[in-house]
DNA sequence: ATGGCGTCCGTACCACAGTACGGAGTCAAG
DNA sequence: CTTGACTCCGTACTGTGGTACGGACGCCAT
């Protein structure tokens, strides 16, 4: 794989071109070499992955913000590999945490599902009533009326999970 | 519990007062009765639940917008409860593809913490250089190199509308 | 009756992650 | 040498999910 102009390198990584500018501009990554005279960017397969590294780390469930971290990591020459280390420890508890919410989101949906007759009027499903009425309902793990995630903090925002990458798929349902 | 109005009714839900108010611009709940004369909301139990359904269905990974669709079919008689079921089934897929995903990511980065040496500068730190470059690595969790997931559907826009936005970035405050 | 919250409403603003547009320049094929 | 596709840049706009603000008014206890 040669160098590639922005469309084409875009296409390779799975992203539109305006968003490769829009990574660049947030400083995700940097301007590539723009060979002689020319003004045109040229991607080296290094930067093309790069880029999709990025995505791949947004379908995981990193903002951008948190992403950019990572990377500015790595252009820190001061930076010491502890440093390093414990970021990346910090992060494997941070998808830690995400896993552990998405198994209980999994087995609740999951106990939803099994216990929806899949056929009928909704004055049969069970699904809906559950999921409005946890307490009321036969499945357990929704009952758990426990204190929802206090409502996200004020502010600052760094949250951005599962819904925000919702529009992506919005289809998908 | 009494009714409440909504300023309780939104501590008690988990949620702010304005999120209250917000939701009911956004149709997710009705406005609830203003008893004779007075201008207060005052919440009923059920329209506690209601938001904490909003909150909880949020949790699992609905946006808004689904959760509207949700709430429309149980007001739908007509609707069945198959429709309700495969939505669930979709969601279900989706937080299991994003466990999957997250599961990969970390065991790669316990492998990568177990490799890096923990101490010294980055030119020996061994991890950024393979979540940068994972088909280079020694750790081959990260090396699954598949199809991302295409780029989001392009949306036509076909309104001049005189709108309500000024994204400047203004540091006020 | 008065002070201090609570609430009303509308509008503005925020962060995030892009997407779209437009006018100008560039490049490569015909 | 023209034409059409591609690229440049900056700015504006989008959708999602809220937050914040401010003036006016309501409610209740002292």
């Amino acid at each position: 794989m040669r160098d590639l102009t922005i469309a084409k390198a875009a296409r390779e990584a799975g992203v539109g071109v305006e968003t490769i500018r829009f990574y660049e501009r947030r400083g995700l990554i940097d301007q590539p070499m723009k060979p002689q005279g020319s003004g045109f960017r040229v991607y080296s397969p290094e930067q093309i992955k790069r880029i999709k590294f990025i995505r791949q780390a947004q379908q995981i469930g990193f903002s951008l913000h948190e992403i950019q971290e990572l990377l500015s990591l790595r252009a820190d020459p001061a930076a010491d590999c502890s440093v390093v280390r414990s970021q990346a420890v910090a992060k494997l508890e941070d998808v830690n945490r995400k896993i552990d919410q998405l198994h209980h989101i999994g087995t609740a949906l999951e106990a939803l599902i099994a216990v929806c007759p899949g056929r009928g009027g909704l004055h049969v499903c069970t699904i809906l009533d559950t999921l409005i009425d946890p307490a009321h309902s036969r499945v357990p793990s929704l009952a758990a009326d426990g204190p929802l995630p206090a409502v996200p903090p004020k502010r600052k925002r760094q949250n951005g999970s599962i819904a925000a990458n919702n529009h992506k798929q919005r289809r998908a349902l």
